[in-house]
Order: structure tokens, then C-alpha cells, then sequence
DNA sequence: GTAGCCTTGAAC
DNA sequence: GTTCAAGGCTAC
């Protein structure tokens, strides 16, 4: 956990002992009202960042002196050719500058006919306009963010530095398979106005909310388009979050492979380090939950009290959302900072049998529907508006312009995938459990951890 | 239709 | 005055 520290009743970590996981719930809003304090230690990494560029820059400095100042933007995000600038918001090519270009002219409608699959190259750019159009909205290219003229130099440092850094954390994105469609971009579709995403993408591809829920195969026809950028966007959301926790698949699936048990870790466990490890695992959560909710298009527009109430009543089951995939046969493969290896034992534990027996009921459901990481990033998104208790909710107007948004929007998904309508009466049954769950993991309280 | 090059004009 | 993204032009 390094140097974050969580609050728990503000009692030294080793004597945590009348601590519950709703003391995290608790301090949801301060997290929220707090934003500045956690982008100020991401500005502090940037920073550094930047002085290490900076000392780059001096080894440089002679080089440069006989060379144009032409900055190097790198590749370009869409189709890895050489990028020439920042176009549209992010660095690309002269290519798809006037391929985004000329599809918003046009507004043009792509199909693929290679299975929505293609790899978006420099020499295979121009085999699917679908496919390049997806990668050109993954990569993040918007209307929101052309800016005109001179760039600070230490904006596109920054920007260079974070595209830099992104695949190093993800090396995976270096593979061109795996960048089509899920790049998460550092500079996204701008969210800061997410009503005025609604108004221009109405204005321009007429999308209306549609109170009715989930009626598979009903065509969006002109809606598609806005829809497909809204889903895009909360994948991009839904990748940051899980930049963190990727590896942990892998590591599962190598345990898997090797035949490792869990009960292996199951010895010289410390009551005080598993509890410490999962209320910071928790806290360390909420903190990347609370910015990917903020970020979502349509919730900056609910205050922080009403943040703080949707956020605190999915905290738990969005979490077990995002790590659905470490649930596999019936255990729990993930290891938390501390480097305590979680495990359906220790879930019981932390959480009573009867309560974990219900969140790996859950898991089995959820993964039974196999979704893509796609469509669970929307059901995530929905969820957070789907059936919460609207009597705490000041804006109660928004909630429900957000909830019919949202249903269209995993509607759409799920019918691009051709979902069966067994899959949607699934989803809505196993989304009134989560909301029940949510509360019954919050009360798993210290004292309740008993380890044999 | 694509993409490299050029012009324009806003930001610095 | 300089820089650089957007948009125009045009050869391919």
C-alpha cells in the first residue's frame, strides 16, 4: 500500500479492533470533497516524472541544438504510425486526422465484415472504417478536445510522458491486437460536461432516453452511434481501474496451471495483517471507484452528497464486479497489497459463510453469462443507477435520466453481442441481489474475523 | 477515399 | 514573432 494510509476510527492500525468495512462507506465523501489532495500526489508523480524528463532533456540539449525543434509525439494512438501532432485530443497521424475528420463531415455509418476484430495498423488502416473509427473513439479522439494553437511544451511532456507510461504499466498495448477498441487512454472523451456530451451527441445523433429497460434486439437505428461512444467511454473508465488488477488474472490462471491450492497460504495468518490488508485493498478501491463514477459521463452533475450515496451503495458489489474474473471454480485467486493471498476461506472469514457463500453464488452467475469486459464495464455503470434507494438522492431527476441513458446503453451493448433475453432477465435478477449484498458486506467488522 | 503538404489563425 | 492544430488542397 506504500505510503497511502486509511482512517480506521483514527485508532493506530494494530488496535483497529471495533473497525468495519462501513467505516471505508464512511468516508466516501470525504474522498470525494478530498479530489484535490489525491490529484495533488498524481501532480507530485508527474512532477518527478517531469524532472526526469527534464534531466533527460539537459543529456539532450547539445543534440538538439544542431537539430529542429520538432517535438517528437510519438505514435500515433489510433494505428501506430508516426504521430505528426495533437489531433483532436490525442497524439495521432495525418491519416486519421482526416480520416475522424472526414467520418464527423460526413457522419458516416461503418460496418465491419472481418468480425469486429480488425487490427488497426498503418499499412491496414484503410481495410475497416468500422474498426479505425472504434480505435480512433478508444484512443480518445473527440470534438472536446480540439485546441487551438501553441501547446504548452510542459502539456505535451506530460501528455508524451503518460502515453510513455501507459505502456510500460501495460505492455500488453504494445501488442496491436490488444489495442483495438482498449486503449485506455489517459486523454479520453472529455467528461467534464457529461450533460453537454448528452445535448451534442442528441444534436447530432438524436439519441432520446427510452424508459423501456432492456428489450433485446430493439434497434436504436440513429441512436447507435452516440450510444457505442458512451459504452466506449465506460470501458476506457473501467480499464484504468483495472490497469491495477489485470496482472492478477494472470497470476491466477499460472496457479490454475501449476495446480496450487489456496489453502497453501492459508497458514501463519495474522488476524491484524489479513484485516489491515483488506481494509486497505477496500480503501484502495474506493479511491479508484470514486474516480471512475466522477468520470462517467452524467455524474458530475450529481453533488458530492448524492455521489457519495450512489458510490456507498455499490461500493462492495461493483467491487466484487471488477474482480469477477479472479472468481473462477469456486475460489477467489487475488492477493491483496499486503501480500496476503485471498481466498474463498479468508472471504468466509471476513465476511461470515453464509455472506460469502451468496457472493460466490453471485460470482458463478455472473460468469455463467460470460460477458465481455465491455459489457461488464456498462452493467457496472448501470448498476450504479439501477434501482437505488432514490429517497436519499437529491436529484432524483438526474438519477433516472442517467438510468434510462444507462439501460440503452447496455441494451445496445448487449445487442451488438447478440445477447439472448435469458441474459438480460439474468442480469436484472442478479442486480436486486447485488444491491442486498452491498449492505451485508459492509458489516464485516473486525471483531466478526475469526481465523482458526 | 486517403494522406501528405500547405495555409490559416489562435494561443503563447 | 513563433508555434502548432485545424482545415484546405491535391496527387495518388
Amino acid at each position: 500500500m506504500g505510503e497511502e494510509h486509511f482512517c480506521l476510527d483514527n485508532q493506530p492500525s494494530d488496535e483497529s479492533t471495533s473497525s468495519s468495512l462501513a467505516n471505508i462507506c464512511s468516508q466516501v465523501e470525504s474522498l470525494i470533497s478530498n479530489k484535490d489532495s489525491i490529484d495533488h500526489n498524481n501532480n507530485n508523480n508527474n512532477n518527478n516524472n517531469n524532472n526526469n524528463n527534464n534531466n533527460y532533456n539537459l543529456n539532450e540539449q547539445e543534440n538538439k541544438k544542431s537539430k529542429a525543434s520538432t517535438f517528437n509525439f510519438g505514435k500515433c494512438k489510433v494505428c501506430k504510425d508516426k504521430a505528426t501532432g495533437i489531433h483532436y485530443g490525442i497524439p495521432s497521424c495525418e491519416g486519421c486526422k482526416g480520416f475522424f475528420k472526414r467520418s464527423i463531415e460526413k457522419n458516416e455509418k461503418y460496418v465491419c465484415y472481418f468480425g469486429y476484430k480488425c487490427v488497426i495498423t498503418p499499412k491496414q488502416r484503410k481495410r475497416c472504417k468500422y474498426c479505425r473509427w472504434r480505435s480512433c473513439l478508444a484512443a480518445g479522439m473527440s470534438f472536446e478536445g480540439i485546441k487551438m494553437g501553441r501547446i504548452p511544451k510542459i502539456e505535451k511532456e506530460r501528455a508524451q510522458y503518460l502515453n510513455d507510461e501507459l505502456v510500460y504499466a501495460n505492455p500488453a498495448m504494445e501488442n496491436t491486437e490488444n489495442r483495438i477498441c482498449v486503449a485506455p487512454s489517459k486523454s479520453p472523451i472529455s467528461s467534464k460536461s457529461a450533460l453537454s456530451l448528452y445535448t451534442s451527441l442528441n444534436q447530432c445523433y438524436n439519441i432520446s432516453p427510452n424508459p423501456q429497460v432492456f428489450r433485446p434486439n430493439s434497434s436504436c437505428g440513429t441512436n447507435d452511434f452516440g450510444l457505442s461512444i458512451l459504452a466506449d467511454k465506460c470501458f476506457q473508465l473501467y480499464q484504468e481501474v483495472m490497469v491495477d488488477y489485470d496482472w492478477q488474472l494472470g497470476r491466477a490462471l499460472s496457479l490454475i496451471r501449476k495446480g496450487v491450492k489456496l489453502d497453501l497460504f492459508r497458514y501463519h495468518l495474522i488476524k491484524n495483517d489479513v484485516w489491515q490488508g483488506y481494509c486497505a485493498e477496500i480503501f484502495s478501491f474506493t479511491k479508484k471507484f470514486i474516480k471512475f463514477v466522477q468520470n462517467t459521463p452524467g455524474f458530475n452533475q450529481f453533488d458530492s452528497k448524492d455521489l457519495a450515496i450512489l458510490i456507498k451503495q455499490r461500493l462492495f458489489t461493483c467491487y466484487g464486479l471488477f474482480l469477477t474474473k479472479l472468481v473462477i471454480d469456486g475460489e477467489f485467486y487475488m492477493i491483496l497489497d499486503s501480500k496476503i493471498q485471498s481466498s474463498r476461506y479468508l472471504m468466509e472469514k471476513v465476511y461470515t459463510k453464509e455472506v460469502s457463500d451468496i457472493i460466490f453464488d453471485l460470482h458463478e452467475r455472473i460468469n455463467s453469462f460470460k460477458l465481455t469486459s465491455k459489457e461488464l464495464s456498462v452493467f457496472i455503470t448501470w448498476l450504479l443507477v439501477s434501482e437505488v434507494d432514490c429517497d436519499e438522492i437529491f436529484n432524483k431527476e438526474l438519477l433516472v435520466h442517467l438510468r434510462m441513458y444507462y439501460s440503452q446503453v447496455l441494451t445496445y451493448e448487449f445487442n451488438l453481442n447478440n445477447r439472448s433475453q435469458d441474459i438480460f432477465n439474468g442480469i436484472i435478477e442478479t442486480s436486486n441481489l447485488l444491491s442486498r449484498l452491498n449492505r451485508m458486506c459492509s458489516g464485516a467488522c473486525y471483531e466478526n474475523l475469526n481465523l482458526d
